[in-house]
DNA sequence: TTGACTCATTCATTTGATTGATTTATACTA
DNA sequence: TAGTATAAATCAATCAAATGAATGAGTCAA
């Protein structure tokens, strides 16, 4: 019943993840997707109407996993920002935590890589489901990124200089994801293992304030 | 004949450059492709044996072209590079030099978003045409900004850490093609302009010293 | 006449979706 | 408690449309 009711529902959604994030939607073909769940075919209509159902619900499960994964961290740092004017040096140990939980999210977490590719995905080509993605992760991830830089460079949050420089922030760990079969021909193996990540997750860090040009104490470069 | 001949191949080339790029290519008929191409259906037998090798003839194509744009400006620092050791100085300049030309490929160039789209795509998700686009374009991008890198840093090409890093610096370009959509929305665009593209173009060569923790000069900032 | 090329038509498969029957669990009644 | 009505969930079978590919006839210049 109820456990059996969710059972197959959520056997569609991780199929979906996997399936759709791996082959892209229109390759994903409904009869790939129940063989992958294990259930049968009519399920879908049952509980999605149709395959586009599938993949907007598919998208709101994992947009909630991520933003529950987010606001463990981001609460506090939303709240800060919002409150009141921070420091250089608030600025600088925020941005640190900041790129450490990108890093987390999308390359050491269990599920980095089927969501990442999720999200990159609708980064690439956006389908209806963007406005949920977009609303409840990537704008709010984004202007955290760009009230920081703002802070530690001395501009407007509003500024499109600003607002790049924090693009250019994400695009230093979305690369892991979408860049991932030339960084491991270049390395040379076959899968990134855990020692990799660590690394990746420490070169974010530290990236992060000479992006800036800020040490890591908070004085700000002059040039 | 031979000028119909190129015109009807080069139009299917042309259509498969938007249609794979803009959809991938399952979710490209072969009907959507002779459509936009304005050609019969039979051409795709006759000049590629089939969808797939129209797909691996389009990639060989744009594979020749990004070959061509690159080599004008990265003949010299190649064999600058191979010939003998440069100075900081010099990898300093030869680094802004690669920004600008990635930018210009990217995100600048006329072609620059359908291109940029099937490298993506590539990186993305690669299929059999990626060893071409690897070995003829990818390494080659990556090894000179690897031994961009090593010269900055004082580290060595082979070391994962370099590799990495350069990486990065790849990221930062292909932001702008992967995650367009955020930051149009971030913006409050609806498409990227000229000057956008300047501006961009100008922060990924400012940013390349500071990831590396150079200045312009070439003195490393000692931690 | 030959060979390069183009064309409309056709074929077998795969696709997303629906149907109506069947099973299973829940609520209600005697 | 037993029996039944009601709804929830699952199932195999089927449909029309789209798909990749092949066919064989037709066109045209050398």
């Amino acid at each position: 019943m109820n456990e059996g009711r969710i059972d197959v529902k959520q056997a569609l959604i991780d199929a979906a993840i996997e399936l759709f994030g791996e082959q892209g939607f229109k390759a994903t073909s409904t009869r790939m997707l129940v063989d992958r769940a294990g259930v049968n075919i009519s399920a879908i209509p049952y509980y999605f109407r149709n395959k586009e159902g599938v993949y907007i619900g598919m998208v709101e499960y994992i947009t909630g996993q991520i933003h529950a994964e987010l606001s463990e961290s981001f609460a506090s740092i939303r709240t800060v920002l919002v409150d009141h004017r921070i420091t250089k040096q608030e600025a600088s140990v925020y941005l640190v935590k900041t790129m450490q939980v990108l890093a987390h999210l999308f390359i050491k977490h269990k599920q980095a890589r089927p969501w990442g590719m999720i999200v990159l995905r609708e980064q690439f080509k956006p389908t209806d489901a963007y406005d949920i993605l977009y609303e409840r992760i990537v704008r709010p991830l984004h202007e955290v990124l760009t009230t920081l830089v703002a802070t530690l460079t001395d501009t407007l949050v509003s500024d499109d200089d600003t607002i790049m420089r924090a693009h250019m922030l994400l695009g230093q760990v979305l690369i892991f994801l979408s860049g991932r079969e030339a960084l491991l021909r270049r390395l040379g193996v076959e899968t990134l293992d855990e020692a990799h990540a660590e690394k990746i997750s420490d070169l974010l860090c530290r990236q992060a304030f000479c992006c800036l040009g800020v040490r890591p104490g908070g004085s700000k470069e002059e040039s």
